[in-house]
DNA sequence: TATATTTACGAAAACGATTTCGTGAATGCT
DNA sequence: AGCATTCACGAAATCGTTTTCGTAAATATA
């Protein structure tokens, strides 16, 4: 079993003080070209690689950022994260990823965990139960820069990146009536996100100005039960008077929606058209092709990473939070055909 | 600006040591029941973290695990990647995650780096240039566990999760020859790595058995030149005798083929029957519905992390190395009707 | 030549938590 | 009462780096 090579071990092989060394490693200028070379040297055939848990003690500096998201299983967020691990690597840092599992508690306990230094900055998306800002605003009392990316708080001092949720819905929505619905429902999951708030205003105001009717059962939440949103979907689709057009908050729900023409015999585009916010490469291999609002998931993701670093950089962080906001591209397919 | 409290600000406050402060903090038999009610009050009262940078050095554990991928893009590493989070979370500990990009050099390099305590283990499925076991190796006389998933080095000393993918290939195979195919093919990339022998040796037994004809242009291997992935698989299928069937090795190279089918005409599963390994939960609700391999990405990093877990418990590191094979499951769909 | 400055390095003090060891006071025992 | 334990705590070393400060020797300056 070997033992881990540090600073004391090449001091001694090289005959020079622990301080001498570290400094060689440092480039310093209070070392002579010799020195130095002999030190690198040694570091590299001992394959030297400092602990990163002394050099962060000492420097007060992590050289690790964390990732909050609800859920990994999304699509979405696994984009996200490529382009965030990717940026990151680029530049040294580290990533540590954690999941809220759409737990405002558990949100909170692990922004607790960052309050000692473990990391440098946090990008982060809120879970569905999400609405205060005061475990946030606790981090960035010890000087933690926070960027949160898609499912951000609105009216907060954090950095943001958001996609057009808003003008994205309307247009989807206007897709769908100049396709011919007339009758449109909007599906989502926690409402009280300003993402999805967002979304559902762009929907009322589509339906206003095309003189539709905004009916209250037609819109609805799929939040609890995950189990039942089926179900849900299923009665909203075989009631007496049924929607003729679909507009999806979540890539999930589109599918969930499917399913339940498959089972029911709505046929999709003819009886029901369906859109929705996704992230799915194979939107259009699907039968019908899915109409998708494409969220810019990497380059989000890649945003938020590069924001978070800017701030990390300057060390004076958010005296002006840059907020960004990144379209999503309507792709029409065979679903609202 | 808040600054980060600390043991020694709860000491002085309470009039206590810092040594006092610390074993009440774990509850230690040397402090008094008053002492330690102090102590965790006042701790609760002033949200007192302790510094994971500090404890780690001395205690020379990072609490941290982390997990090395080639590609976060894929559907299996996202689910796998979850349950690594769900089961560490649990346990108290933190994920880091590296993608490799499916280059050896970098997953080389990503793994040099935790020999100084940075992780006390890792989690890795290795990159599609991977074929030695140096580096792995290194880690391990360091004494920090390593388990592999799904892709694992054979005849290797580390613990391994795998799926069965030799009897999973040789049943696809045997599927699509029971649906009427004769003339199958074997898309793959990353020939090198075990999981996609194993493939290649049940796709070919299968033939075998079968006493149909093993034709090396129809083992096609996509790896390199990404962008010319579809142009491959369009000339295997537009050659004059082309294949009746298709087991892909991987869910992306399915979807090129489902393209190149609507590019081309070619009509599944009338012309070509289709069958791929893949996690996509939706392949139902493709046109047409994908007969997949569905491996079971959940349980196996699940299971990858609780080994590792009990490594970890254990100070004795794979004395023993368990390898564990979670079995993987057919699901006949349109694809191969 | 005498003084000032630069060069090249080492000693030691941090960083914050843990852990070993030591010790005065309280308690137990005979 | 006299001795041995136990109790409850503090001092100090330690983990490995970084950084400040101090200082001999070498060089430059007047």
């Amino acid at each position: 079993m070997d033992i881990p090579i540090n600073l004391k071990r090449l001091a001694k092989d090289l005959n020079l003080s622990v301080s001498t060394v570290s400094k060689a490693l440092h480039d310093s200028y209070e070392i002579s070209p010799d020195t130095k070379k002999r030190v690198l040297e040694l570091a590299k055939k001992l394959n030297y690689i400092p602990n990163p848990y002394a050099s962060g003690l000492r420097k007060k500096k992590s050289k690790t950022i964390a990732v909050v998201i609800p859920e990994v299983a999304d699509n979405f967020f696994s984009q996200a994260i490529h382009a965030i691990e990717t940026v990151a690597q680029e530049r040294g840092y580290h990533v540590l990823i954690y999941l809220s599992h759409e737990s405002y508690d558990k949100e909170k306990a692990i922004l607790q965990d960052f309050r000692n230094g473990r990391v440098d900055g946090v990008l982060m998306s809120v879970s569905g139960e999400t609405t205060s800002t005061d475990h946030i605003e606790d981090l960035t009392r010890y000087a933690i820069p926070v960027v949160l990316f898609d499912r951000v708080l609105p009216r907060s001092e954090f950095a943001k990146i958001t996609t057009n949720d808003y003008e994205s819905a309307f247009l989807a929505v206007r897709h769908l009536i100049e396709a011919g619905c007339r009758k449109i429902a909007f599906l989502s999951i926690s409402p009280s996100l300003s993402i999805n708030q967002d979304r559902l205003k762009g929907y009322q105001a589509a339906l206003e100005e095309y003189k539709l009717e905004v009916a209250e059962h037609f819109i609805v939440d799929c939040t609890h039960y995950p189990n039942r949103q089926s179900e849900m979907i299923k009665n909203l689709l075989t009631q007496p008077l049924p929607p003729d057009g679909i507009m999806a908050s979540v890539e999930k729900l589109a599918f969930l929606t499917y399913q339940v023409c498959v089972e029911t015999g709505i046929r999709i585009p003819n009886d029901l058209k369906v859109i929705c916010f996704s992230n799915l490469e194979i939107a259009s291999l699907l039968n019908p092709s899915l109409t998708t609002i494409t969220q810019p998931a990497f380059e989000m993701g890649n945003a938020a990473a590069t924001t978070l670093f800017r701030a990390l950089d300057n060390k004076i962080y958010q005296s002006n939070p840059e907020n960004l906001e990144i379209p999503s591209i309507l792709f029409p397919r065979g679903s609202t055909a």
